[in-house]
DNA sequence: GTCTATAATGAGATAGAC
DNA sequence: GTCTATCTCATTATAGAC
């Protein structure tokens, strides 16, 4: 995959957007404005560090280099630029997750990949991690419809690989609902540890996860 | 355990602890007085609804059926309220976790009784539960450090059982740490999206994590 | 497109009667 | 121990000059 192990010290042109967490196989569109970018970037990290309800449009303007009313040009409301975000951010986690099943063949191979995608993503972006798995809570009804979409698309996904598998004699799958939830929740929490222990490796946590991910699909020996 | 899924439907004399959230193993002491109890039930659901910052202490006191000021005769600030549950949140559900592995004499058992406790307890409890997961990151640096000191227990705990496993033959584990880490985000992620998903019972949800976790650490068939 | 200044609202916490 | 009333401060968002 293009982030795999081997490029995690990224090339100088990727690298600012590695350190943004603003995943390179979605920059932002060249129309987006310069301005546009610092707010998203410096709202990630507010949200991040101190959740939306606890961020205030102050913050987020100060920490992208701006008035506090200069915010208000660029998005309508602090929630327009949490919606951006989380949007951004669910399309880049399950681009990557999608990337990283087509490199496999067999069921085995693509849930391995798909994992090692997905945790790779959220330990390696645990900020954009945080506002999309947690700050979604603080969007309002319409606009999390918009991206409980988005959340469904990656389950829905997850499941196909793993009733692949199980059809294909590949898997021993207990309860294929609760299996696939299981395997996101693994991935989905990095965002909250992570940040908290710079230990682990994202290549390291990734590799590990993914061998996880496929044992829990696998009968255990008698 | 006492709380195994026989119990779900709990006597009266505990259901009002289990529809609280406040898990049974640990009722407050008899010292606090039912103003103090109202509150803190209120709190939680608060708090696990709008988060700790988009909660007002006018929308604690209401919910528990006092006026704005009758809070601050209880506690001394929204802080300490958080505080409290977060304290009482996580003994609550260590006690849970270590009762469940006490249960077993083999590494196997101790395992799968202790995932099955800890998961039930936030399948069952998703309220305090998300409390005692997400918003204890409102907590001030103090405050935090109470709370932190308690996670490090939970989660030598369970690398105990793993070690013990490895070390006696019994299980297959790739990396203490991550492994550790891994079924603990499996459980503690429940409070995240149980509440989103009234489909599956806390039982069955705990007997299948059970069973993921004891393949966690068994190696696949070649 | 960005700034300073400000309007309008709601927050945490307290005072003092009862 | 609980209430009403209030103080003080921070918040989101806007107005209007440049």
């Amino acid at each position: 995959m293009s982030d795999s192990p081997k490029d995690e010290s990224a090339g100088s042109a990727t690298a600012e957007y590695l350190r943004s967490g603003l995943h390179p196989l979605h920059p932002l569109p060249p129309t987006e404005s310069d301005a546009r970018r610092r707010l998203l970037v410096a709202a990630r990290d507010c949200f991040a560090e101190d959740g939306y309800q606890g961020t205030s449009t102050r913050m987020i303007a100060g920490r992208a280099g701006m008035s506090p009313a200069a915010m208000y040009i660029h998005y309508p409301s602090k929630q327009a630029v949490l919606l951006k975000l989380c949007l951004l951010g669910h399309a880049a986690a399950f681009e990557a997750l999608r990337h990283g099943a087509e490199l496999g063949n067999d069921p085995r191979s693509r849930l391995k990949g798909a994992v090692y995608a997905f945790a790779f993503w959220h330990a390696e972006s645990p900020m954009l991690g945080r506002v999309v798995q947690w700050e979604v809570a603080s969007l309002e009804p319409v606009n999390f419809e918009l991206v409980a979409t988005q959340r469904r698309t990656i389950e829905a996904y997850v499941r196909g690989i793993l009733d692949q598998g199980a059809q294909h004699g590949a898997f021993s799958v207990m309860d294929l609902h609760l299996t696939t939830v299981g395997i996101l929740s693994l991935c989905i929490d990095l965002a909250r540890w992570v940040p908290l222990r710079p230990a682990s490796s994202p290549s390291s946590i990734a590799a590990t996860y993914a061998a996880l991910a496929e044992r829990m699909v696998s009968a255990s020996p008698p």
